[in-house]
RNA sequence: GCGCGGGUAGCUCAGUUGGUUAGAGCAACUGGUUUACACCCAGUAGGUCGGGGGUUCGAGUCCCUCCUCGCGCACCA
């Protein structure tokens, strides 16, 4: 039952009541449904603990308007929800916390230690579930799924045994980066190269085989030194030939170190010469790879120096280290010089400390069908949109290293792997993998570390719809919903998530298979389309951050100008691809683009009769049979126009263009024109034109509000209720949106046909009214609405046109009485496709304000007959040109010249 | 070093395959309460499309080159 609107939208009353409606109805619920289409995506799970902040608002403002969209369409939509556990991320907060009490995780001990963080993800996960509920997120709440409840670890330890069985993990002893604050080995996509000011210690070590000659020695880490076992060369440097295969002395501990000759070592950089330490850097660690030098680690854990590094170093904390090292050459007499230098350092994205390659035992994954994931990009069967994000996806896969999957870490899926107490735990027959255990656990030990927190979310596709299983409900959604429609996400997790998504989809979605047909990889695929969207900064271009200060909380600004507000206002400044330069005047729009079509609908109502809206056959009937006045024509092709744009923008991922579309449709050409020019026929009911004109008002508005939909779900539910749209209470979710050919076909099959040539002219009688306007402003009689307006019409259809839209150009224009004329003297005009409008002013004309205007524009189009006669003179042109362009030009020139003509004698009239 | 993206009105951005006199929103300025809306309406002003060269009948759009800003990857101790 439609019901009177309020003077003015309140969002705070009409969002929240809505979305609880929505809720309790299971309207998100997305379930197989025989013979509708699948439509389904996966939110990128967020951080259990964290908090909505303005990437969230833009990453799931578009994943709802996607999901939404579906729906009005008429799929089967899910919107797959959950939580990340964010192993490192959350341990570095619960560990802070039990700092601040006094002790440590160490103390606690593992079991502990887990009770606190499953307590703390408690206590502070479901926030970002409340907060995407205020946002409007259409999820399925149901089926809210976090990486460590207890089906999603047993998905997560099965695929590792089977990645284990298939042979694609393994474990190994290397160089790893070793985040020294969290105390655990890391990813090579974890580590964020920045550039350091430092210093560059150019030093010497004394020849063994001939005291007294040196090498000079270039290093940015002297603190290393103890764990030197070699010095190294390029082997075609004539400088130091002579010393290969001979030894210098390693300063502390004083110990003879062999000089070898090896390519990796640049010739030009510093003396040419290098120091090697297999234990702390990987180049040095495949130099001593080759050379068989001993690898001596001189580092505890957490980055301080053990014993190895001589009495004085142990315990000493790395940097303090160098510097103490650095004081020693010199008091050695070993130091040559000091320099300031800057160079790239690897540091721990997550703990904010430079990371230390370190010697460890790590499990490692060897990627599996790495040729697979890029065929699937290549061939366009999982499309990037925008399409340069594929360079970058493949430029990764091309040049893709073993990933290293263990973490020395309690929170998170711990490695099913056991090992057989007092055997050789490097021998893999004395180990057991299996996602249970083994049955005799009293004889074996389970590894301690706990798997990288990408390892678990890049099943996050399948392993939410309870993947492995023979339940047939799993197959069954799975043959549904999988592979899902898109993914809407940030380039920043392109190698994180997407990449890794996609592979572990080929690997573990089907048989084990050594390679894949592209039709398998079709049907394996986590999803189809790839969403990427850009950061969201500051107005200066800043990121936003916590320590900045110049984030804000999403939750204040749908405060301020609602969800909806918030919603419409963030896509519309979202360029498509690039980041978005967020600043709070430019949401404004969403919030008054709200307001505006909550009084559209107000206006609508006043005009009444809205009850007998309910049916799109419904409104359709009101204007059967009867013949569309020429605004209804022209506003109701538009209307088409419009949906088909929309179309065209849901296919391309062009939100940002769809938000302008939507607002200049509604805004400027329904309420600025159609609806200020329906105020003359609606002013009597008498008027025959008034039924009509309240039937397009309907038809319009209803799918403004389908369209709209989408992106603010919340405002217009209450139009689709509150004017009337709904079918027995149903949401606008089931209103059925056609297409734009579909409706057009609606309308013809009842005699409703929409004529362009007729919309044309309503765009010429437009083009009049704005120069009316126009011409009486600049006479400063823009609010006077009693003005005579004269016009001398083009030709007799021109006309006809202008008699027959007289009362509308009247009441537009501001005009009390407008008069068709042969010629007029004497008066300020301005020419337009129609003709030309006259103001009629009863003091004088100021004739040379006039005649400067007039002379303005007289040159202006000067400008363009040239360029145009021009053009038409060259026989290139016309040779060559495709006709209808020369067509084209030739209209234009002529169209250009009459108005030159027209406005030439205006001035002469003078 | 390799790669990607941007440089169009004061600001933020559109500008599809080259084809009318390059657009929008905001800000500015002028004038306004008319059957909804000042979170409004009407109007005005503002751009040699980063520079240079080329292809073409025609270039903001294609090619080359340079400048400039941002980002990614790699990395020499």
């Amino acid at each position: 039952m439609p019901t009177e609107l309020n003077q003015s939208y309140d969002p705070k009353t009409v969002e929240p009541k809505w979305y609880q409606t929505w809720e309790e109805s299971g309207c998100f619920d997305g379930n197989v449904e025989a013979g509708k289409d699948p439509f389904t995506i996966m939110i990128p799970p967020p951080n259990v603990t964290g908090m909505l902040h303005m990437g969230h608002v833009l990453d799931n403002t578009l994943q709802d308007i996607f999901i939404r969209r579906a729906r009005v369409e008429g799929k089967s939509a899910l919107w797959f929800p959950g939580t990340d556990h964010a192993s490192i991320a959350t341990q570095v907060k619960v560990e802070k916390a039990l700092r601040a009490e006094g002790t440590s995780r160490r103390e606690l001990g593992r079991e502990k230690f887990l009770e606190r963080a499953w307590q703390w993800s408690d206590e502070h996960g479901g926030i970002i579930f409340k907060q995407l509920r205020r946002l409007g997120a259409s999820c399925d709440w149901r089926r809210a799924r976090f990486t460590m409840d207890a089906e999603y670890q047993r998905s997560v330890l099965a695929s590792f045994v089977e990645l284990y069985e298939r042979g694609y993990i393994y474990r190994g002893k290397r160089l790893v980066n070793w985040c020294p604050a969290s105390q655990t080995a890391l990813s090579n996509e974890e580590v964020e190269m920045k550039p350091q000011k430092g210093k560059l210690y150019k030093m010497r070590y004394e020849i063994v085989e001939e005291p007294g000659r040196f090498v000079e020695i270039s290093t940015t880490r002297p603190e290393t030194i103890m764990g030197d076992t070699g010095v190294a060369v390029h082997p075609e440097d004539e400088r130091y030939a002579d010393l290969v295969g001979k030894h210098c002395w390693r300063p502390f501990p004083r110990a003879e170190i062999p000089i070898v000759a090896d390519r990796a070592v640049e010739k030009d950089f510093g003396t040419g010469v290098l120091k090697v330490t297999p234990a702390h850097d990987q180049v040095d660690f495949d130099i001593g790879q080759r050379h068989n030098l001993p690898l001596i680690d001189v580092m505890n854990p957490d980055g301080t120096l053990n014993a190895l590094s001589g009495p004085e170093f142990e315990g000493v904390e790395r940097f303090k280290a160098r510097q103490m090292a650095a004081a020693k050459l010199e008091e050695l007499g070993l130091m040559v010089e000091v320099e300031d230098y800057e160079n790239n350092v690897g540091f721990s994205e997550r703990a904010g400390v430079p990371i230390e390659p370190r010697l460890s035992e790590q499990w490692y994954l060897k990627y599996p069908k790495v040729e697979e994931a890029k065929r699937a990009v290549e061939k366009g069967i999982v499309r990037f949109h925008p399409k340069r994000w594929e360079k970058v996806y493949l430029h990764w896969l091309n040049n893709i290293q073993d990933w290293c999957i263990s973490r020395q870490l309690w929170w998170g899926q711990r490695i099913p792997v056991w090992y057989r107490k007092g055997a050789d735990a490097s021998d893999p027959a004395n180990w057991h993998v299996s996602v249970d255990g083994p049955e005799d656990p009293e004889n074996w030990e389970q590894d301690e570390d706990v798997l990288d927190t990408w390892a678990s979310s890049n099943l996050w596709p399948f392993a939410t719809f309870g993947w492995p299983s023979d339940d047939p409900k799993v197959k069954e959604e799975l043959d549904y919903f999988y592979p899902t429609s898109m993914l809407v996400t940030g380039f920043d997790i392109i190698f994180f998530w997407v990449a890794r998504m996609i592979m572990s989809g080929l690997e573990l979605t089907g048989n084990s298979k050594d390679a894949l047909t592209d039709e398998e990889i079709d049907q394996r695929v986590p999803f189809k389309d790839i969403f990427i969207h850009g950061l969201i900064r500051d107005e200066k271009g800043r990121k936003m951050s916590k320590s900045l200060g110049n984030s804000p909380d999403p939750l204040d600004l749908i405060e301020k100008f609602g969800a909806d507000g918030l919603r419409f206002g963030i896509i519309n400044i979202a360029p498509s691809g690039s980041d978005i330069l967020f600043s709070e005047e430019r949401i404004e729009i969403g919030r008054n683009f709200c307001t505006k079509l909550w009084n559209a609908c107000r206006f609508r109502q006043m005009a009444g009769g809205v009850s007998k809206n309910q049916r799109l056959d419904d409104i359709v009937g009101r204007l059967a049979g009867s013949e569309l006045e020429g605004y209804g024509n022209w506003i109701l092709s538009r209307l088409l126009e419009t949906m088909a744009e929309i179309e065209g923008q849901f296919s391309r991922f062009e939100m940002h263009a769809l938000a302008h579309t939507l607002h200049n449709f509604f805004w400027g050409d329904f309420c600025d024109w159609y609806v200020e020019a329906a105020k003359a026929m609606l002013q009597s009911e008498e008027d025959p034109r008034h039924d009509a004109a309240l039937a397009v008002s309907d038809l319009v508005i209803r799918h403004t509000l389908l369209l709209l939909h989408p992106v603010m779900p919340h405002i217009t539910e209450e139009l689709w209720s509150s004017m009337g749209y709904s079918v027995d209470g149903g949401f606008i979710q089931d209103g059925g949106l056609l297409t734009a050919s579909e409706l057009k076909s609606v309308l013809e099959k009842a005699g409703v046909t929409i004529d362009a040539a007729g919309a044309a002219q309503i765009e010429n009688v437009k083009e009049l009214i704005s120069q009316a306007r126009a011409t009486k402003a600049e006479y400063n009689v823009a609010s006077k609405r009693d003005v005579t307006l004269f016009v001398t019409p083009k030709d007799n259809e021109s006309g006809a046109v202008v008699e027959a839209n007289l009362d509308t150009i009247k009441k537009l224009a501001g005009a009390a009485t407008i008069e068709l004329r042969e010629s007029v003297d004497n008066l300020p005009g301005s020419v337009s496709a129609l003709g030309t409008v006259y103001l009629d002013l009863s003091s004088a004309v100021d004739v040379e304000a006039e005649k400067t205007r007039l002379s303005k524009e007289l040159e202006k189009l000067d400008k363009a007959i040239q360029a145009g006669s021009g053009k038409l003179k060259n026989p290139n042109f016309v040779d060559k040109a495709p006709p209808h362009v020369v067509d084209g030009a030739r209209k234009q020139l002529e169209d250009t010249e009459a108005k030159r003509d027209e406005i030439a004698r205006l001035l002469g009239s003078l």
